[in-house]
Order: structure tokens, then C-alpha cells, then sequence
DNA sequence: ATAAAAATATGATTTTTGTCATGTTTTTAT
DNA sequence: ATAAAAACATGACAAAAATCATATTTTTAT
């Protein structure tokens, strides 16, 4: 198994603060594990004991609502720690974790990376940091989901994964999602997701095939409200 | 002016954490402010240079979304510190403050504070604490905006500030928000949130007189979807 | 390779919500 | 106390979005 001293993936994260010393200790237990596309990492409701280290793949951080619909808040990238939250606040996690592609992410054990988060000023600054951004960012979103219709919402989700995933050679989209996980993102009936990528596509925004997306004219769909 | 150390309001926030020498040093250079009904405490994109500790009153966090209505995103009670979230991030606010009925707040110099948070784990972890309530609060609410109609949400609305100010001795619920106000908080024009309203009263859900409202039948309350 | 399942697509309709207009009531400032 | 301004209320209508139904296409499992 890796080291995570070795393991490139903490710079992009907190514990890139953590010292060479806690490095090792944590790597001596932290365990590893694949996920397969469609897999859950972790339910809400469910005690964490720990927090995961994305090291390769991507998920969606998702909530049940009483209408059954998913709504997801927040895409989990390569590099992100997942359960921060919950380790800080002592509670089961608010959030379900479920793979939209193949992911590879480690275990860190919670009575292990909590000592480091009570000692470590530099590694709780850079969680604190990090939990900053992520408020902002929900604080956001908030104000989007309030006051912004579905199709710029959508548009604007596009957008998001364009400039945050990229396109390969011919020009699709990196990541893949089903039309029901852009509802998701959006917070609409997939139909209506459905129906705004239609109309996407004949406006020429747009160019599909199945769950492949180009995307034609990037300025206009930035212009859609 | 009053001192930090003998001031009740920081066994709300964390400042609690703070130890008596670090106290007396913020005691020391704190400023306090009346802030009257309707006034601007800090503006979206304003440098707050410290933060501020709300010894009385309340106000709304919002933000102007681009179709021109205010998006309410939290509010800033009595007890709160405000502006940590720019303290931790280093930058200018995200969102802005206004009193909505007379406040007295201190003012805290991002100066002094910020070495607390460099130095104090204690007080660093219990900032980190309210910051993953903040997120958690915040992530639900983006599932409430983008799941629940607008009757339930401001159902909702009324029941939290029902159960968190209460009422006086005729049952008048304690803060007193305009219907604007309530619309802001949910996310709707505010002639639909006045018309939830008067259908509400209709119901007999509730009573209004002017601004005061009173709940009627909180059961019947926590029932609407 | 093929059947079954899942996802996508689209029409028809209803419900929800927003917008605009206008009148009334309440609050505020002088 | 009174005029002006702000907030509240409601009708009429338009727009946005959800729901339900039903094909069609794509994906998955055997």
C-alpha cells in the first residue's frame, strides 16, 4: 500500500499542514479502498469514524428530501477530504457520499486524525480554511437555487464541470452524468433537466449523444437566465 | 464601555474559548456600536477587518442575487460573531449584515483576533465548530430551496422564529419581520409570501395584525407541504 | 447476442410561482 | 396632526416548472 507521505494527493488538501511525523503515523493506519461507479461511500445519518481522502475519482454529496427527489450539494473531487464536518462537529454525517465514476480513496481512522486537528494549529487552520471556502460556496449556491431559474441553474452547471473537469479530444465533457444527477445538481424533476438540455440542443448550445456532452457555444450558454 | 471579561454574551460564541489574558488584550482595543433598525452593519465585498460580536439585537445575512432580490441566507442572532468566515479566509465578505430591529454590537479587530486563532487551539477549534454548523445549517438549506414549495418553506420560516425568539403575552411572535422580509428568507417574490401569508390566515393557521403575527395552530403549521 | 432494465425523450396537462397593475392600510417624518 | 412614503393586499394574467403518460433509445447483465 502507498504512503502518504509519497502520496502527491495531500497537497491538495489539509494534510499538506500535517507534519512528516503525523504523516507517517496516519499512513501506518490508513486503509484504502476502490469504489465502484454508483457505489455509496457513506449514507447521511450514517457515524463516519473518519474522514476518506479522495485519491482518484469523483462523487456526489447528496441529501434525501421529503419529496424523495436527491438533491446533491456538492461534487467530492480527486484530492478533496470527505467527513471533515462531521469529525468537527462529533455528529453522524449530514451528507451521502455515492461515486459518479470509479474512485480510489483512503480511510484515515478519526482517533487518529482528531489528536492532529487538536495539536496541530496549521492543520486545523487549513481544515478551518477549507470549511470557510465551503460555506461560501453552499452560502452561494443558496442564493442560486433561491433566485435563479432552471435553465440558467443548468446552464451554469455546464459550465461547472467544462471549466472544473474539461473536455477530451473531440470536445466532450470529462465527467459523465445522467441526466437524473443534473437534476440533481439543479434541483428540478429530471424531466424538466431533460428538457432544457433538449431545448440546449436545438439553440445550438449544446451538442449530445447519449450521456456525451459538447458544448457548442460556452458565451451563450453564460448568457442564458 | 464594558468589558470582555465580565460580558455574558461570549459564553454564546467562541470567544468562550479565549483565556482571561487574551480577553482582557481584545477587551482592550474592542469598539461597540449601536446599530438602529434598517441600518448597514458590513456590506457584500466589504473588507470587515475584525469581526463582530452581536451583544443585542438581530440582523439579516444576505445577498443580492442578479435578478435584483436580496437573498437572505442566515440570521445573525444575539450572541453571534460575525464576519468569521472573511477572518479565516482573508477576504472580503460574502455576504451583507442589516439590522432588523436596534442592535449593540462590539467590534473586534482582525489584528488581535487573528492571533488568537494562530495561537489558541481552543478557541481555533470552537471557531472550526461554528463554522461546520454554519455549513451543515446551510447545506440543508439548499435542500429546503431546491426541494420544497414556497407554502411549506415559509410555513418553516414562521415555525423558526415561533421556536427560536418566541412570543409575547398575547402569543405575537417576538421579531417582527416585514413580508419582504419573509420573502427574502424564503427565496419568492414578496407578493407570493404575502399571499402564503393571507392564505395561511385564511386557514386560520394564523392571525396577523400589521407585521405581528400569531401563530394559530403550529401543528397545522408544521403539516404544510 | 439478446432480453431486460434503465435512461432519455417528448407531449399534454396541471400546479406553482412570478409579474404587473392598482387600491388600501400602516408607518414615518415633519 | 398630517402629508408622504412605505408596506400590505389582491386581482388578472403570464411564465415556469411539475406531473403523468407513453415512446424510444441506451445500457447492462446474462
Amino acid at each position: 500500500m502507498s504512503k502518504c507521505e509519497q502520496c502527491i494527493i495531500r497537497q491538495f488538501n489539509s494534510l499538506k499542514a500535517l507534519t512528516k511525523d503525523e504523516l507517517v503515523r496516519i499512513s501506518g493506519c490508513k486503509t484504502s479502498r476502490f469504489v465502484k461507479k454508483g457505489e455509496v461511500l457513506f449514507e447521511e445519518g450514517e457515524t463516519l469514524n473518519g474522514v476518506f481522502c479522495i485519491k482518484d475519482g469523483l462523487c456526489k454529496l447528496s441529501k434525501l428530501s421529503a419529496n424523495g427527489r436527491d438533491q446533491i450539494v456538492k461534487l467530492g473531487v480527486k484530492g478533496e477530504l470527505l467527513g471533515q464536518r462531521s469529525l468537527v462537529s462529533e455528529e453522524s454525517s449530514n451528507l451521502s457520499a455515492i461515486a459518479l465514476n470509479d474512485m480510489e480513496v483512503c480511510f484515515i481512522p478519526k482517533t487518529e486524525i482528531i489528536t492532529d486537528l487538536q495539536k496541530n494549529p496549521n492543520f486545523s487552520l487549513d481544515v478551518l480554511k477549507q470549511m470557510a471556502e465551503d460555506l461560501k460556496s453552499s452560502d452561494n449556491i443558496i442564493v442560486n437555487m433561491a433566485q435563479k431559474p432552471v435553465k440558467q441553474r443548468l446552464a451554469e452547471a455546464l459550465i461547472y464541470v467544462h471549466n472544473n473537469f474539461g473536455v477530451d479530444d473531440e470536445g466532450v465533457l470529462n465527467v459523465i452524468l445522467s441526466r437524473e444527477d443534473y437534476a440533481g445538481i439543479v434541483g428540478t424533476a429530471t424531466e424538466s433537466a431533460i428538457r432544457v438540455l433538449s431545448q440546449f440542443k436545438k439553440e445550438g448550445l449544446i451538442s449530445t449523444s447519449g450521456k456525451q456532452i459538447i458544448i457548442k457555444d460556452l458565451e451563450g450558454l453564460e448568457r442564458v437566465e
